[in-house]
DNA sequence: TCATTCAACTCGTTTGAACAAGTTGAATGA
DNA sequence: TCATTCAACTTGTTCAAACGAGTTGAATGA
């Protein structure tokens, strides 16, 4: 009976939320709303001052609030613009089937990048380091011996889109030199190394989400209010011999993964899946 | 033959950082190095103003790159405080096979929670609501067709967990009333439709991250800093038909998810992923 | 002993000012 | 015409001051 009661206490009872949070939810209503459409520019901080009554900082305090939402970024003499997201979707659960592509396509990001009508490219690094007390745990190997690490940063379009680390146990290397060339493995590593025997049957993927560390905003070229998707793929024989370890950094502004499950001929043949 | 030169300058030849930059620097190595571990305080904004011999303000600007970097949260008369997680994984593959789990063991989130030795706590909601354009596509029915949309948010030690709403279409409840039941399905809604014929045999999932809307961020008890996880799970019939669509938003600073694909046999018995 | 009070601490909000630095487009001059 | 200059914008950084509001623990008093 008294529901509606409380909830107006909850709204006018209370102190008034401060000037700088009427602000921002002024301001991201007007954006979710469509008064600022993804892409355009929002009024400049002197506008907002002359429109809320507000000193210059609680209307930079205002704004910060959707800078660290993800909806707005600033730029230095330009003003803010609305964020604007093109995703792209990775079938995680299709990378199983990897092996069964024909060689010629190349490695699974550029195919599918190309396959969007945008332009792939990656950048290759590669390193020995001393496997850590947790990489050689799960590459089974003992501590502190040798992994190989392979790094790769991607790019659509010139556009930052992920970093990738890959960690190969040193035996695996010695029989398969290929895989420490700093250069692209055209026909993608797991490929590569299906065709000279080592086949990954299973994989166990982790996935987690946090704020990027400086280095990978830097890398990203993402700012505040962007998390990013981290995704862990290890990668095992048949023989139960985990053979490599990928740890991906994507920006999650611009991804999103799907996994199908159980009995795949149940699922829509073709999936309309649009954001 | 300049790159070093150019090199050079990128560090040395620029302007220095800024201070509040040079302030969260510093506070993010102590933080990372251990000499802040998690769950412990920082020094308060007076000592920090005294030793780096900056304004209030400045000081403050820097402890704000930490909290949208999600390092450190701030309490009001009490200072701030490392972020400590406790990290709860949910093997999303796993429960394909929830199916021919017994019965009695109840909902997979209630035993996975105490199987962890943890609480749990979940509240329901039930509303009927008329599709949307993208809910009626995905579900398979007319547009602007009746759906039920159950709504749980799950607590562990009381502690916000995920909110999740699960579209149902009106036929599917017509035959099954229990899913317009407000209070718990003990057993589980998917256990519940599989006993009475409806059995999902393939589930179509989409990850994504963002940050929270201002709504998920009051109802998880999140601040800034912190992403969620997003997860759209579609569950299929083997007659090809969607009989549920769930939408479930984690904590991202809680929760970490897995996937075993392919061939489950090579992988680890068991697994011993601690974080 | 135990509950209360309250001073001294903490962070939260807001103002106003000044200068630095990046961007843009119009005016300028070759 | 075309490149350059530059004024007038934009956001970025920093300072100083004041008051509001939550927390804590020691002093106080019953």
């Amino acid at each position: 009976m008294y529901e509606q009661v409380a909830r107006v206490s909850d709204d006018v009872g209370m102190s008034p939320a401060p000037l700088y949070r009427q602000i921002a939810d002024t301001m991201r209503s007007d954006i979710t709303a469509g008064r600022f459409p993804p892409g355009s520019k929002l009024p400049s901080e002197r506008e907002l001052i002359d429109r809320f009554g507000a000193a210059r900082g609680t209307v930079r305090a205002g704004l910060n609030v959707l800078i660290t939402e993800g909806l707005i970024t600033p730029a230095q003499g330009r003003g803010y613009q609305v964020q604007q997201h093109e995703v792209f979707t990775l079938d995680a659960s299709r990378h199983e089937n990897l092996l069964f592509s024909r060689p010629e396509d190349g490695d699974s990001f550029s195919n599918d990048v190309r396959h969007a009508g945008r332009a792939p490219h990656q950048e290759f690094r590669v390193e020995v380091t001393e496997a850590s007390a947790e990489a050689a745990q799960r590459l089974q190997i003992e501590d502190g011996g040798r992994i190989v690490l392979r790094y790769c940063r991607r790019f659509v379009d010139d556009t930052p889109w992920s970093i990738q680390a890959t960690q190969y146990p040193q035996w695996l290397v010695s029989e398969n030199p290929r895989l420490s060339d700093p250069g692209d493995v055209v026909e993608g590593t797991t490929r590569y190394l299906a065709d000279r025997g080592v086949k990954q049957v299973a994989f166990h993927d982790e996935w987690a989400t946090r704020m990027p560390t400086p280095d990978e905003a830097r890398e990203l070229q993402i700012g505040p209010g962007i998390p990013v998707l981290v995704w862990v793929r290890t990668g095992y024989t048949s023989e139960k011999r985990p053979v490599r370890r990928t740890v991906t950094i994507f920006r999650g502004d611009l991804n999103r993964v799907t996994y199908d499950l159980g009995d795949t001929d149940a699922l829509p043949t073709e999936e309309v899946n649009a954001a």
